[in-house]
DNA sequence: GAGACATGTTCGATTTCCTCGAATGTAGTG
DNA sequence: CACTACATTCGAGGAAATCGAACATGTCTC
């Protein structure tokens, strides 16, 4: 089992891109004859002849020319591997683990993972989509490196990163539009709310800040948003979840009398600022960029 | 600039796999401490650790499962580039040149492609869509390795092919058509007929076996089809280019009385049958196969 | 066409670095 | 507390890469 190796490839693309042996000799610092060596050993070992003699000159015979080719493409990856591990070096993480309350608005995450994947294209990313306690929980655990919820944490610095404005939603046939008329909080506790259950393994609390009597609780808000629309209960709702829905008149908002709208100020917090890696901190400039966007276009 | 070998790269892999130095020296047969050197010298050239004492045993950080993973490619890619060049050793051609007359059916070309760049990735292929001598003339300056043509070349030895089916047509709207009644070759010489340039440099022979007066001659058999379809003429041509003119009535077969279909023996012909490698063997007999199916399958 | 020049090639000496076995250290195990 | 199994360190040996010098061969110039 023969085994060419990465600087015998590189010399051989050497030479050919300096147009002889001599002057690729100078151009990588060695001696025409250990480049001479080098390919020849290659020649040996893969029992195919690269380059062939024309005048005083060499030139890449057919075969040469196709090896050279893929080679360069190897070339390219070693190279490549070895900038990834100085950057690994230089502190940037392997992985970095999110996790964001579903509150948070899933076109400004997505933008936010894609410019953040073409900047580090090769720092995994877990992304937990977590709910109130859950992603607390996670970041005191030492599970999380960054969080973005509606409850701050104590012991943690966090930054105001957005405010979710929720309104109570339901489907255009609800009885609570069928009433035609503006509703208080009393007729929201007649009918049955939907809420988001705690993603959180320890002590938890519910979502929704109203005593419906009845009550369905899911895992998910795109459970939520499906059931709703599906006319089986009202919900409290993020705005910004909602575009798609409201549009298509498959959900109405509950016309409320009074706090038709609640806000929720959603916080950015490091699990530890300092000592943070560069691509937790791009993550993070990400989000607050993406949600500034999000604010100046979108809405 | 350090340079990470790639047989470093190989027994941090072992390592790996085999789950400790000791284990992974005896599968590669190389002393632990050999392995240990290689390690920790990468780990020193990419100022990373990738390797972590738990217990009495090693495994993985973070950024190794990175790394490694990213190099397991590199390897693959490495063995791959030489596993090429050793078929290029056994006498695999890194490029074949196909001379195919325009009279080949298309499809059956396309399969025989297809069929071929599967099996032989890495061969490139240059195809010359000849006519008539200009094929001939190809083999003979020793330009193309295959021939494909209705034309014999003198020593040259061929095998017959395929048999094309030509016959004459013209758009439904054409003179020859309105005439209503059936055609003979006088008919034929009153009215402007297309015909296919040979593509040969040297002598050259022209396509069609009529000497019509008015006659425009053309590079490519598709441009005909295309200049019929605007009935700007009548022209013999092979059934096989035809399917779909004819069957969306775009062109209409001539009503001739007799020898309404003239038939062209095709045959493939080596270049040296004997010194030809095993891709030029193999895609003679993908295009022999092709052939064959077309008859079974299309027609 | 003869010399000068530039280039690839071969050869032997030198040095580098890869490889190995023995010794050492250390964490689990009885 | 010995014992085992493993990683690790060290120094010696050897294989292989590197180099400079001599050689061969082709082009260019006069």
């Amino acid at each position: 089992m023969s085994r060419v190796t990465l600087s015998q490839w590189q010399m051989l693309a050497a030479v050919v891109d300096h147009g002889g042996f001599s002057r690729a000799a100078e151009a990588v610092h060695k001696s025409p004859s250990t480049l001479n060596h080098a390919v020849h050993k290659l020649e040996e070992q893969l029992g195919v002849a690269v380059l062939e003699p024309v005048g005083r000159q060499v030139r890449l015979t057919e075969a040469g020319e196709m090896l050279l080719r893929r080679a360069r493409q190897l070339l390219d990856n070693a190279a490549s591997l070895e900038d990834v591990a100085s950057r690994l070096a230089e502190g940037l993480e392997a992985e970095i683990v999110l996790a964001i309350d579903q509150l948070f608005p899933a076109d400004a995450l997505a933008r936010a993972l894609d410019a953040f994947s073409t900047a580090f294209p090769y720092v995994r990313v877990q992304l937990h989509e977590t709910v109130l306690n859950g992603g607390v929980e996670m970041l005191k655990d030492g599970e999380a490196d960054l969080l973005v919820s509606g409850l701050g944490a104590h012991g943690f610095l966090g930054e105001p990163l957005v405010t979710v404005r929720f309104i109570a939603v339901a489907h255009p046939d609800h009885e609570l539009h069928r009433l035609g008329r503006g509703l208080d909080l009393r007729d929201l506790e007649q009918h049955r709310q939907l809420v988001v259950r705690d993603s959180a393994q320890g002590r938890s609390q519910d979502s929704g800040w109203l005593k419906a009597e009845q009550r369905w609780t899911v895992s998910h808000l795109d459970t939520s948003i499906g059931m709703l629309e599906r006319n089986l209960g009202f919900a409290w709702l993020p705005e910004t979840r909602l575009g798609d829905s409201l549009a298509a008149g498959r959900l109405k908002p509950l016309p409320l009398s009074a706090g038709r709208v609640r806000e929720i100020p959603l916080q950015l917090i490091h699990r530890d600022q300092d000592r943070s890696g560069p691509a937790t901190r791009a993550m993070a400039r990400q989000l607050r960029d993406s949600v500034r966007r999000g604010v100046g276009g979108g809405a």
